[in-house]
DNA sequence: TAAAATAAATGACACAGATCAGTTGTATTT
DNA sequence: AAATACAACTGATCTGTGTCATTTATTTTA
């Protein structure tokens, strides 16, 4: 039997205590050092799947995608929110581009830490670094999640999923304004946006959830997820 | 443009060198008398997803799949050659079973680690812990190739793409002896039996490849390729 | 406030690929 | 050598979901 609690399909559970607690005074400093922090407005990208990886992203505020490049369709990873780090598989030895893009759906401030210096770190302070293959780990079942929902469940399946999972992961509450327009969801659900509004109207019709244009209620979050994991 | 000199979406590259060899004498030590080497019968299972995540893998000898359970269909995650390490995603805080199952394709060694030593030479050896990042990040990078492939190509694609992976990646050969049967290679590539073996004859008769029975040779490396990468 | 542009909604149609129901071939077992 | 089981193969349907075309609603711009 496969029991888990809620989906976890779109975004990390956002961390308690960040790794960058664990750094020393001084590496602390040389990582301050090393770090600008940037503005990004809705749907800029902050970094180009396939570029030269030169930093690591700490999202200090707003809400990213993470995505595969692909035409016609894009594929996206996940979906973070403030206070996660983005761009950590990228610093693997024997590559040094950036393993997908990210972009905005809301304004963001970013900090941006250069590479080297994080792989210095993660080479001189063994509780860093285990700290952040927990991280690592933790997006790894994430993305593990989200590829069994995409490959295994049908629309229905996905779309309760992600509601779900933006209300449980993004918002903490049952009740949010959807900063995502139908077709960013079906972007997300790896569906059409047709799709998309046509079950969105079906669970609203079936008083699954309220809708009224961005805004979401959802009314029946057992009955929603008994659906997620039926597929 | 998204230029990949051949596809990753199966198995990851077998490592050069091997992360174990980073640990100091005592370290080593430490570890071996914390590992057992057991055998595998082709079919048996190594780990169970869900259960309790007592152990990191080394497969020693052999060939195993990765994969998600699901009802009625499992999701392989990848399959994995001798000489990699596997299960390293279970170890994260908070987290203690395993995230996925891994079973036999064929005969096969496999040694043991006790977990809490593994994380806990990760907490005092920054080089090992580092280079443990570096694997799961390579890992991390064929998932993602690998659910690319699954979602966003169709059959010919992605059986293209996993001939050539198993032909790249597993044999390191045009011309292999496949240990896996039609339904595993349907399993693997997300698609039915049918559609497996139908797309075969296809690409026999097209003179793509050779089939007898278990035997595949690789007649046009380029022009399967250009088919797995236009899907 | 009107006009233009974009997003949401709806229905008709097409098709990739699964499922089902079989046949043929090849190992195992007795 | 016959019987059984399983893997490989084939063809005929069925269905989920994308695509296209069009209408209605909402936002943005002039």
């Amino acid at each position: 039997m496969n029991i888990h609690s809620y989906p976890n399909t779109c975004a990390v559970r956002t961390p308690e205590g960040i790794c960058l607690d664990l750094l020393t005074e001084d590496e602390k400093k040389l990582m301050d050092d090393n770090t600008v922090e940037v503005f990004y407005k809705k749907g800029e990208i902050i970094c180009k799947q396939g570029s030269f990886a030169s930093k690591i992203i700490f999202l200090s505020e707003g809400l990213v995608k993470v995505y595969l490049e692909g035409s016609p369709k894009n594929l996206v990873l996940a979906i973070t929110p403030a206070n996660n780090l983005v761009g950590l598989p990228s610093i693997y030895e024997g590559n040094s581009t950036f393993l997908y893009s990210v972009s905005t759906y809301v304004d963001s401030w970013a900090r941006l830490i250069d590479i080297n210096v994080f792989k210095q770190l993660l080479r001189q302070n063994a509780f860093f670094a285990s700290k952040v293959i927990d991280i690592l780990n933790e997006n790894t079942a994430q993305a593990y999640g989200r590829f069994f929902c995409l490959t295994r469940k049908q629309l229905h399946g996905r779309l309760a999923d992600i509601l779900m999972c933006i209300s449980e992961r993004i918002f903490k509450s049952l009740e949010y304004d959807l900063p995502l327009s139908r077709s960013d969801l079906g972007e997300l659900t790896g569906m059409s946006t047709e799709s998309v509004i046509r079950i969105i109207k079906e669970f609203k019709d079936d008083r699954l959830i309220e809708v009224s244009g961005k805004k979401i209620i959802v009314l029946e979050p057992e009955r929603l997820h008994k659906i997620s994991v039926l597929g």
